[in-house]
DNA sequence: AGTAATGATTTGAG
DNA sequence: CTCAAATCATTACT
């Protein structure tokens, strides 16, 4: 059930519809209900939705066909043994419920993959660290202006954040992240300037040098554009264990006859 | 390529 | 909630 809301959240299990359109509509509105000023860099973020979405509505309408042939295909079974042994329509229902838990597992699976699917893409497209972009020069001439001259109290009011905020065309969350973040390097510079005294240079720059070799190289290459592709195969490979499943079940069954 | 700068996020304390 | 601190991820510079 969560499941079933977070896809329809995501606009991903949302109204069928063939054309990418009725996708990107659906992918603005889930996204869209806190900012939605950059178009150019969400047509590929909706484009790998619509894409997800696709997918998904492909494989699960398999598994519905599949659920229903086998069922049917159950059922002639049943109804052939009964010429040579009663059968009861207790019997039946029950079978027909165990086939179609286990149908309802396997789609289960599925969408357990496709919202991992969406995570995955709304981590890389949506994560605003991403698609940083340094202020503009007049911006950052302002925001240090109030900076240094308010030096020994660098705390803007909530009224002067939005005073900052509209002079420099930025959000007033971003002027409180660039006072936090020049607050604590500006006293990072200030220290280092006083220890810098001879021998210790080469100190200073191990410990620059230490966090960064061990953060940036290797994170990203587990989970970039490639893995979306690696969860539909996923996907698929699910399909396949669901075939899997079925076969199982038919076997069971076949040893009925 | 390697490094510094820099904006954004996470974590933890108050 | 705000803040400091650490950290991440991208951009700018050499």
């Amino acid at each position: 059930m969560r499941l079933d809301n977070m896809l329809l959240a995501e606009g991903v299990a949302g109204p069928e519809k063939g054309g990418g359109s009725a996708a990107a509509a659906a992918a603005a509105a889930a996204s869209g209900g806190a900012g939605s000023d950059n178009s150019v860099e969400h047509s590929d973020y909706r484009a790998k939705l619509s894409q997800i979405r696709q997918i998904y509505h492909t494989e699960l309408e398999k598994y519905e066909q599949a659920c229903n042939e086998f069922t049917t295909h159950v059922m002639n079974l049943l109804r052939e043994q009964s010429r040579t042994r009663p059968i009861s329509p207790k019997e039946i229902e029950r079978m027909v419920g165990i086939i179609h838990r286990k149908f309802s597992s396997i789609q289960m699976q599925l969408k357990q993959s496709t919202c991992e699917a969406v995570m995955i893409l709304r981590s890389r497209f949506l994560d605003a660290r991403r698609k940083r972009r340094n202020f503009n020069k007049q911006a950052t001439e302002i925001l240090n202006e109030y900076f240094y001259s308010h030096l020994s109290n660098p705390y803007p009011s909530e009224e002067a954040k939005e005073e900052l905020a509209k002079k420099c065309g930025i959000t007033v969350s971003q002027v409180s992240n660039w006072f936090g973040n020049k607050r604590i390097r500006y006293k990072k510079n200030i220290g280092s300037k006083q220890t810098e005294r001879g021998a210790m240079a080469p100190q200073n720059k191990m410990q620059f040098l230490s966090p960064q070799n061990l953060g940036s190289s290797s994170s990203f290459n587990m989970s970039n554009s490639g893995d979306l592709f690696m969860s539909v195969q996923s996907l698929n490979g699910d399909s396949y264990q669901g075939a899997q499943v079925g076969a199982n079940v038919q076997s069971q069954v076949g040893t009925f006859r």
